[in-house]
RNA sequence: GCGGAUGUGGCGUAAUUGGUAGCCGCGCUAGACUUAGGAUCUAGUUCCUCACGGAGUGGGGGUUCGAGUCCCCCCAUCCGCACCA
């Protein structure tokens, strides 16, 4: 075998790690740079063709940025927190941590085979104290701050209490779960646990009873990125709302931010666009609709004192938010979510039991089944009226589950003519629809005759009081400044984004460092820090339904700060509870970029030097799965600890590459129906019904091709087969599903090394399309890459496979066909295009091998700009070369431009395999004088032997070109 | 429903960013060397046609000397959000 990967990959690799060769320092006169993959959930299925991906991706380039001068920071770590471990230790018994160890093993071990330039020095586990003690320092300065709007930012909690001290709520504007409205005395007056109740309505991480996602199957709350169509995403277990005591962070405190930083990012669009849709910002206008009063006297009483204490206005009123403030005018009815606490105090009771019974319904309906049925449209009248404060107009109100409990305020106007859903439930229920916006000034119709709403935000208000005969835009303000003048309402903007549910009723994850000092939550003090994750008998939940830690033996806080025997807290009042849930899988994984930065330090999350030097991520390379999740949280955790002045960037990645999925490439063989022995290869088949087609495992197929003694030898029941062949070859079906193992169609990467090598692998990767574009796995063209290696081997091997260079100049025409390829390499890589440069490599290695060159200069600025696809060859051939120092510390090739386009038209050594010429002619040059032009030329004479050219295209700016 | 993207040979893809459409690779066809080849090399391979020639980048229209690329209208596929007022 000439080109003999099995020995030069494992010896480079060996090599690199003797040497060190991507240890990285935090200073260096260099330029710095960070290239970031996300890091990986180490799963007991080992890694498959998909996840190296992104990895290989970002490896060339961190490489590229090497040879290009730059101190790259290019680190690898493991998400080790999370639900499949735990499942599979109540299962087994195996504690989560031995199954970590073991995942996270097999993992480094099918990475190490690929050759990436990760700082393995820098790794980080998010499971290991070392780490989440880190983790926890966060949540508790999370816990201690509050955000502040007026500043713009988080500001420490102890001031907080300052001002409510010296001047209670007076002309707060901060971030709270519930708005309240205090003064210095009364804060004053009250006591220590009341005080501390009214902070925790303040803090960025905070306790409060909330509706959250409650999976029953994995008995845990789930953050809303964790729940699709009312499923679980990690088991798809359903999912349901329930009013639960949980630990929140405020992520939206941070909405105006986290929709401003996107524009200063290097996303893509899509990306950036999926991120404004989850914060879903919407300007709009809160005002606030007085009930009637006469028709709801005798529910009054309890309505009044109940919306008194957010409103102190005399007449009660209830606020709700809308976007079209300028259609108010067309309210014919108001919705109330069913949750919505006033629905008891205003219902007549003529209609309370049917009200209680369409609320109880609405309640028990799991959410599943409520998105499943949206279109359909249900709700109940409450019996009582508002008014409308413009017109005056007594208004119905109703109560539906159209109206979502937590967006807004609850509970909206609803203006049928011009808002789709009010328009469905106007038409159910028989209500009136009130046309108030026209296309065309003063054109109306009847809206009886309609069939849908006039929804656009465009045209003229019409039937509007004040603002009649505006355009719909101007019409909004002047409702706004209005509602504003009366005092009943104003301008404000709302957002879809939620505060992140961030405890887990689950023991595989990091440990809240709080403990309840007589029902208070009291974080532990810093120095105490980690607080270790303790042992338990038992990770189901405990017979009481307390989570996993109630198992735990040792898990309760004393006066001294340490860490006691829960038993002891019966006799021994000075010992207080620890929190028994456990932070979700995004925890460990919204601040790891900064741990890379200074792994090793105890003292501190991340030293200052370190973050100044490295600033933030340059260039983050994951998939687009994240966009909701990690991406939202790490932006936010970021932003915060901007705030707290540790971070030096407010965004924590500058640019962004989302690599496509990888989809599995399964194979069929067609069993006969009629006879259950018999396979018919796939071009036989008269009849689909004939036929039953069955999975076979793609690891006994090549390119279609079943191999059929593997096959028999696969199961038992196949070992008598019979086949029917084409050409003496039975041809498999193929379709495109998801990799997975119950579909045989799992590709290993470590198979594919073991046969090809690394650097193949690498390159064909690559080659099979653009990263960001999702593709089915296809082994079949990998072949074609190992035979440009094999090519690119034999330039420089004679047929003895003996070393063989030449030492001489290289020609023109050689020169040529080098700088052409710097140049095209340097450009796609500099934008990402990854499959183009292996082209560019392919047709490079032909134009040599075609004209014999073996030229030692060639060669080694070849070395160079392969060694980030394929580091192992390069730094193979480096030595030859060479014989000393390694290709990883070579510096980037330059190509020469005025080379290139000086010479386009004496050396026609081409990329598409034709001759093509182009010369520059004078602006004004006519088609003719172009063509004698370049016929006359002397080049031409010599590289076409003077014959006519099959083609001329004249374009008339001032470019030939002709086709020999 | 709203938002975002994509559409090119049998297949994966490319196109100097408005200038030869189909580079490179897979597959296929023929040939060479071979005891043999799942090795290597050479030639061919968008479609129709024996050929001359013609058609052609999802479909239709437009701008331009010139459109895969820019503009408008459809169609299809994929992704995200989904009663967010």
């Amino acid at each position: 075998m000439d080109y003999n990967f099995s020995e030069i990959e494992p010896k480079w690799q060996q090599f690199w790690r003797d040497r060190k060769t991507y240890h990285v320092e935090n200073d260096s006169p260099k330029p710095h740079y960070y290239v970031l993959d996300m890091f990986p959930y180490p799963s007991g299925a080992g890694l498959h063709v998909g996840h190296p991906l992104g990895y290989i991706a970002s490896d060339i380039y961190a490489r590229y940025k090497r040879l290009r001068g730059f101190n790259v920071l290019h680190p690898m770590g493991y998400d080790a927190y999370g639900l499949p471990a735990e499942q599979y230790a109540i299962q087994t018994g195996t504690h989560p941590a031995v199954t970590t160890v073991k995942n996270i093993n097999r993992y480094r071990e099918q990475l190490d085979k690929i050759g990436f330039s990760f700082d393995w020095d820098r790794e980080v586990r998010t499971c290991e104290p070392k780490y989440y003690k880190w983790t926890q320092w966060t949540f508790i300065q999370l816990f201690k701050h509050y955000y502040d709007n007026k500043a713009n930012k988080a500001l420490p909690i102890s001031s907080l209490k300052e001002r409510f001290a010296k001047q209670g709520t007076e002309d707060l504007d901060a971030a709270c779960t519930e708005p309240m409205n205090f003064s210095a005395d009364e804060w004053d007056s009250w006591d220590e646990a009341y005080q501390q109740q009214v902070l925790m309505n303040y803090r960025l991480a905070y306790l409060a009873d909330i509706p959250v996602n409650w999976c029953a199957e994995l008995g845990t709350v789930l953050a809303n990125d964790e729940v699709v169509n009312g499923l679980s995403v990690r088991g798809g277990y359903p999912v349901e709302r329930k009013l639960m005591r949980q630990w929140s962070l405020r992520v939206s405190a941070y909405a105006q931010r986290l929709v401003d930083g996107l524009e200063q990012l290097d996303w893509t669009d899509s990306l950036k666009e999926i991120q404004r849709n989850w914060i879903g910002r919407s300007e709009g206008a809160a005002v606030w609709f007085p009930l009637d009063v006469k028709s709801n006297e005798n529910v009054l009483p309890g309505a009044q004192a109940y919306m008194q204490q957010f409103d102190p206005q005399p007449v009660p009123s209830f606020e709700i938010f809308t976007t079209r403030p300028d259609t108010i005018f067309g309210v014919t009815f108001m919705v109330l979510c069913p949750e919505h606490e006033l629905i008891d105090r205003i219902t007549t009771p003529e209609q309370k039991a049917e009200v209680e019974a369409y609320v109880s319904w609405a309640k028990n309906r799991s959410e599943r089944e409520r998105q499943a049925e949206v279109k359909k449209v249900s709700g109940v009248f409450t019996g009582a009226y508002a008014i409308n404060p413009l017109t005056e107009e007594r208004i119905p109100i109703w109560v539906s589950e159209y109206v979502l409990a937590g967006y807004g305020t609850g509970a909206i106007m609803a203006v049928p003519a011009h808002d789709s859903r009010d328009f469905a439930f106007a038409r159910h229920f028989n209500l009136p629809i009130r046309q108030v916006v026209a296309l065309e000034k003063d054109v109306v119709s009847d809206p009886t005759t309609w069939t849908e709403s006039m929804d656009a935000k465009t045209g003229y208000s019409v039937n509007s009081g004040f603002v009649t005969g505006m355009k719909v835009k101007d019409a909004m303000k002047a409702v706004i400044d209005r509602i504003d003048d009366m005092g009943i309402g104003h301008k404000t903007v709302n957002f879809r984004l939620r505060d992140a549910i961030f405890s887990r009723q689950r023991y595989w994850g990091e440990p809240f460092p709080v403990y309840y000092k007589n029902g208070i939550a009291c974080t532990i003090p810093e120095e105490c820090l980690p607080l270790e994750l303790p042992d338990v008998s038992e990770f189901k939940p405990t017979a009481t339904g307390e989570p996993p830690l109630g198992h735990a033996e040792k898990w309760a806080w004393d006066e001294q700060n340490r860490c006691v025997v829960e038993k002891i807290k019966i006799d021994n009042k000075n010992v207080f509870p620890l929190e028994l849930s456990t932070m979700p899988g995004f925890a460990g994984s919204s601040g790891y970029y900064f741990r890379y930065m200074d792994p090793h330090n105890d003292e501190a999350y991340f030293s200052k030097e370190a973050v100044r030097y490295w600033q933030n991520v340059d260039f983050y390379v994951g998939g687009a799965e994240h966009a909701s999740g990690h991406l939202i949280y790490a932006r936010f955790w970021n932003k915060f600890l901007f705030d707290l002045g540790m971070a030096v960037k407010e965004e924590p990645f500058q640019k962004l590459v989302n690599q496509g999925m990888i989809q599995g490439r399964s194979n069929f063989v067609y069993r006969s129906k009629a006879d259950n022995k018999l396979f018919i290869s796939k071009g036989l088949i008269k009849n689909n019904n004939d036929v039953t087609p069955i999975h076979v495992d793609i690891n006994i197929v090549s390119n279609d091709v079943l191999d059929i003694d593997k096959f028999r030898a696969w199961r038992p029941e196949f070992a008598d087969a019979q086949f029917e062949l084409e050409d003496g070859k039975y041809i498999c079906g193929w379709e495109i599903e998801k990799m997975s193992k119950s579909m045989f169609n799992v590709q290993n990467p470590d198979d594919l090394v073991a046969r090809y090598g690394a650097d193949t692998l690498r390159m064909y990767e690559m080659f099979l399309g653009p990263v960001e574009q999702a593709k089915p796995w296809d082994t079949n063209g990998i072949e074609g890459v190992f035979r440009f290696f094999k090519k690119f081997w034999r330039l420089y091997h004679d047929d003895k496979n003996n070393f063989c260079v030449n030492d001489t100049e290289p020609t023109k025409a050689e020169l040529k066909v080098l700088h052409q390829t710097i140049k095209k390499v340097t450009e796609d890589i500099e934008r990402f295009s990854f499959n183009t440069s292996v082209s560019t490599f392919m047709i490079c290695v032909n134009d040599l091998a075609s004209l014999k060159c073996n030229k030692r200069s060639i060669l080694q600025s070849l070395a160079v700009l392969i060694a980030p696809f394929a580091p192992h060859i390069a730094e193979e051939l480096w030595h030859l070369l060479n014989n000393e120092s390694s290709v990883c510390d070579a510096s980037w090739p330059i190509y020469d431009e005025q080379f290139l386009a000086e010479d386009s038209f004496k050396y026609p050594v081409s990329f598409n395999g034709k001759m093509r010429f182009t010369i520059d002619l004078p602006a004004d040059c006519s088609q003719d004088q172009a063509i004698s032009a370049v016929k006359e030329a002397a080049d031409y004479q010599k590289w076409t032997g003077g014959k006519e050219p099959k083609k001329i295209i004249f374009v008339p700016k001032r470019i030939i070109n002709i086709v020999c």
